[in-house]
DNA sequence: AATAAGTAGATTGTCGACATTGTACAAAGG
DNA sequence: CCTTTGTACAATGTCGACAATCTACTTATT
């Protein structure tokens, strides 16, 4: 039931920030909750101090809003954000593919159609989990060739929302068999950085997180109408 | 002597967010030097708590670097950095020109207008201090409209190291009377924005980050040779 | 004299307690 | 019955102290 374990590494702020991440993936923390610094230091057995770290770590990244004196909440997902933050995130990691085109190795290139290959696997099989973890090891890969601490920095915290979002659509991909519309998104984004195109490169990859926007915005439409956006649902928390 | 002068707000991490940002801006703390957390506690007359958070917060945003205990440092100013925190800052405020023009109201056009009168002025008198902070309003002002809260918290990072290397080649443009050379250089921007046309606003904003990253550099390469890089020179800093 | 081990000082990491602020509920008054 | 005030509780903000770690210097050994 407890969701915050015991504390193992020596730098337990990171441990924190961690396990508050995946609380939230795995949806045992939604938006809007109210985070408080107490209960999780209770259950991981170690002091707020910490956790107050991790919790203002968090907030730079915008996963949690922080209000003062009131406290943390994770980040309320309103869909019309989730507009502004795919066309940031398609302007970052362009970006990323632009710097990172003249710096991959063929071995890197390799590596990275493998990932490719792997994906249509994942997808034939719509096998989503391993599908989405494939897709964000690709982007992720390129944000990592980037040689941009900053740009690096930035990409991992709007990646970090992204990996909410996916998750939250993950049944409906499953359900829709929708993988196979994604299969093959990320050959033309391999074939410019191939040709070391950083024009194209750049553009591919806007265009891409553009359209993955988009989806899921569609599907977030969708659902709203048969599902009411408050959710004062009843709280197991008691204490 | 003492930079830190006791604290008088309600929220005392800001308050030291505040004190380090100007500290650095005036030259006070220079980029490699080591930030010392009780130092600064004691010189606020406060404990180390809202010291900490204050260094996590500007660690986050790359104002300073932060190596687990070790400590904080204020960020080194590689000029190798410098062409990629512009380019950077390019692709963020031209997105953020983009996303404004639609939004900004005549009243808004005519304060924009006026700032940019004011600055042909101060660039006249040669007056480099006003320059400066006309031309990070007017930037600011844009960033202010974008209506996307991560956007303008993420140039709000960048520009505040922007407002650093103004500040190091301050003395330069003054010395050399250059500043008629970026006089002008807003008004295409706000000649996009007026015509509400978002594909040129984004434009004319990058080319004129670009350039200014460019001139900074050129600067910065003229007088390494004449200076060593290495400043490990008298601190007035006793302890 | 050069190198290595050891030691003292300084700095960060963590902790528990108290102070301050905000919230929700209850009581009193209209 | 509704509104307002007061009070108790809960959560955050701040503090001082101790523990773990790193650094620089001293000392010992080859």
């Amino acid at each position: 039931m407890a969701v915050f374990k015991p504390a193992t590494s020596n730098l337990l702020h990171i441990e924190v920030i961690n396990a508050i991440i995946n609380a939230i993936v795995s949806g045992e923390l939604k938006p809007g909750d109210h985070i408080i610094e107490q209960h999780i230091a209770q259950e991981m057995q170690i002091s707020r101090a910490p956790v107050r770290e991790a919790i203002r770590e968090l907030a730079a990244q915008d996963i949690i809003q922080f209000i003062p004196r009131k406290g943390a909440y994770v980040a309320p997902l309103d869909p019309r954000n989730i507009e502004g933050i795919y066309l940031l995130r398609s302007y970052l990691e362009g970006l990323a593919a632009r710097l990172a085109a003249p710096r991959l190795t063929e071995t890197d290139l390799n590596e990275m159609y493998l990932l490719n290959y792997q994906m249509g696997e994942a997808s034939l099989k719509n096998n989503v989990d391993t599908f989405i973890n494939l897709d964000l090891q690709f982007h992720d890969f390129i944000c990592q060739h980037c040689e941009h601490s900053q740009l690096k920095k930035m990409i991992d915290g709007v990646q970090l929302q992204t990996k909410l979002f996916m998750n939250m659509s993950k049944w409906h991909l499953a359900a829709h068999s929708e993988l196979h519309r994604e299969m093959n998104a990320h050959e033309p984004i391999l074939e410019a950085l191939r040709a070391r195109n950083q024009e194209e490169a750049e553009m591919k990859m806007r265009e891409h997180i553009v359209m993955a926007g988009n989806r899921l915005l569609e599907y977030l439409v969708d659902n709203k109408s048969s599902k009411n956006s408050k959710k004062e649902d009843t709280e197991t928390v008691k204490n």
